[in-house]
DNA sequence: GTAACGTACAACCTCGTGGTTGTACGTGAG
DNA sequence: CTCACGTACAACCACGAGGTTGTACGTTAC
């Protein structure tokens, strides 16, 4: 497996809100409880446990159970695999770059073997 | 400027769709035409439009009318962006680790200057 | 045991999104 | 000139997102 399937549609959905990835930025620095993330943000705790729950399908948090508590913490892998499919779009734009250099090298030697 | 501005929300939430991404890859490899685009896909001509002006307002695809076609292609310094605000998220995940390595030399070095 | 805490979830509202069809307008070809 | 083409945009509909409040339930503290 290519680690684990991404979900890209979730992943990138849920990285469009900057609540959410304030919350990504907190928990990836170290586990929080729901309720102490909430207590960070100015609307109520159920709209934050909302969020976490968009982020926790998305796969960009785990949450743990820890006594009456519920620990969310980063996944790195996910962030890092939503940023492996952006390097795709770089190397599709690198390699038309270089589709363009192998024509304007073909030009440039008056085209001797190329289509008629 | 830090290059642009970049809308983080827009983008994201542009790349959020799996039409949008195809459309994203094709424009990168080479321009196209809005009506070259839609043909494309099995979606009316006004929805394929739709979808190049949120690619558009969150600057991952820039227009350039040519005649009575207007020309789309890709712009890879957004997708840059979005990748850099992905490795901020990697560079806080890596900080929390050396926090915690930091926290373990303490330690086990007995906490020769520790907090009392 | 009881009370407070942390969480989960349902119901509801509003607004943006993704799709449709229809219409209008500028440009290029014949 | 005329007509087809490429585009733009408005109106409409269905659905999900993001927020609220209220309620319920398990767990810890006292």
């Amino acid at each position: 497996m290519v680690v684990r399937e991404l979900d890209a549609d979730r992943v990138f959905a849920a990285l469009a809100d900057a609540t959410r990835r304030d919350i990504v930025t907190r928990v990836l620095r170290g586990e929080a409880s729901v309720t102490a993330l909430a207590r960070c943000y100015e609307m109520s705790f159920a709209a934050v446990q909302k969020h976490v729950a968009v982020l926790e399908r998305a796969r960009l948090v785990t949450k743990e159970r820890r006594g009456r508590e519920q620990l969310v913490r980063g996944d790195i892998t996910t962030v890092r695999a939503a940023g492996h499919l952006l390097e795709q779009f770089e190397r599709v734009w690198a390699g038309r770059v270089e589709r363009m250099h192998e024509l304007l090298a073909e030009e440039a030697e008056g085209n001797p073997e190329g289509p008629s």
